[in-house]
DNA sequence: TACCTTATTGATCATATGATCTTTAAAAGA
DNA sequence: TCTTTTAAAGATCATATGATCAATAAGGTA
């Protein structure tokens, strides 16, 4: 075990310096984890407790709790939507399946993550603006883009909306709902259930499956 | 408006006296609502203020804030699921297209309201057992039975599983995350997403959908 | 090694919060 | 109208919690 650790759980532990920024971002990674179990009601006395220093230090980085908080969303949403998908997404040399399966199977990666999930869930119930705006960004650069390539490659007689579009993508999104929020059993590699459900989807708007 | 509310706002609110049962009652459906919008870590100054009555009168029908918690969560559980639909989704002398679609529009009608939907997911983040039991309940006596009568429909050639179905009802209830979780311009009336949603799932598995 | 800078600690404050208990008064019955 | 019962209020307690600040010591530098 880590001597640290084990010092701190003895109670023995001594009075370690790092560099501010060393500091900082650990104390963030550390809020990030714990914010995300217990929620962002979450006590700044165990938050320290849990990091291994005292609750004082943290107000030393931050100057209340919101701005940590603020901190721990900015890490768990930042770069969180590629830039590149949405070039991606409507590259028609690449068959619309391809890209679907190949978006669907990146985003899962990043998004079924147990603290972007759980944090991710916390901050909609609280109404954290942050996450408003990255929905809002999530329907315009992708599910937007994601429906005009759809609906070219349907048949006319059946184009999808954008609620049908929303089914395919909260579908996708419950697996790790299940997983994270309900911790319920699931399927260690969801990319099966991924790629059946973006075949029905595609089946149901008669576009071509190769 | 009502005069009693007014006096509570204004602060000249008189003593009133009610029978027990009833004032429990008021106090039981007033934490619901004011626990669903702050969360469960809301305190019991601020619903006593909600309900116009003193804060020292909640703990006169309820030993500790924890057992009102559990009364909430009684009231928002409770008859959920209704005993009627195991038998209901296994009638084979009525369409299996008709069955699910009975069973999604009464099913999104309890679930798709504001107080259930974040209550749950309040209670799911915290990992409250009664989440945890009303999901294993869900899956037995519900999605199983459903995968049984699918899969009976199905062609050979390609049974769902239970996953597929987990898609199914994970789509439908992400219209309710998204209206109530995440506060999204949704539909009025889910149904029709509803119906195309269960049609494109028949559809995959050759399912007649007379 | 001695010194200096400053990261970190420990003590402490003001307020918030769940919970308790005595006092008050609303409503029913005599 | 007077009395009785008890629902409700008001005062208060013990602890929890975010935040502050002076004291301390780790680690680099001369």
């Amino acid at each position: 075990m880590d001597p640290l650790k084990l010092d701190i759980i003895q109670g023995t532990a001594k009075r370690r310096r790092l560099p501010p920024d060393e500091r900082r971002q650990q104390i963030v990674d550390g809020a990030v984890a714990f914010f995300a179990e217990v929620g962002l009601e979450g006590k700044t006395r165990d938050l320290a407790k849990h990091l291994g220093i005292t609750q004082s230090l943290l107000f030393n980085y931050f100057e209340n709790k919101e701005s940590l908080i603020e901190a721990v969303y900015a890490q768990v949403y930042i770069d969180r939507l590629s830039p590149e998908w949405p070039r991606r997404l409507i590259d028609r040399s690449v068959p619309l399946r391809s890209r679907l399966l190949a978006f669907y199977n990146d985003y899962s990666k990043l998004i079924f993550e147990y603290e972007w999930m759980r944090i991710f869930m916390f901050s909609g119930l609280a109404g954290a603006e942050l996450n408003r705006r990255y929905l809002e960004h999530l329907n315009k650069m992708i599910l937007h883009p994601l429906l005009d390539e759809i609906q070219a490659a349907s048949s006319k007689s059946m184009m999808p909306d954008m609620e049908d579009l929303w089914n395919l993508h909260g579908g996708i999104v419950y697996i790790g709902i299940r997983q994270h929020i309900y911790r319920m059993p699931c399927p260690d590699d969801p990319s099966l259930a991924i790629e059946h459900a973006i075949d029905r989807f595609l089946q149901a708007f008669a576009i071509n499956q190769d």
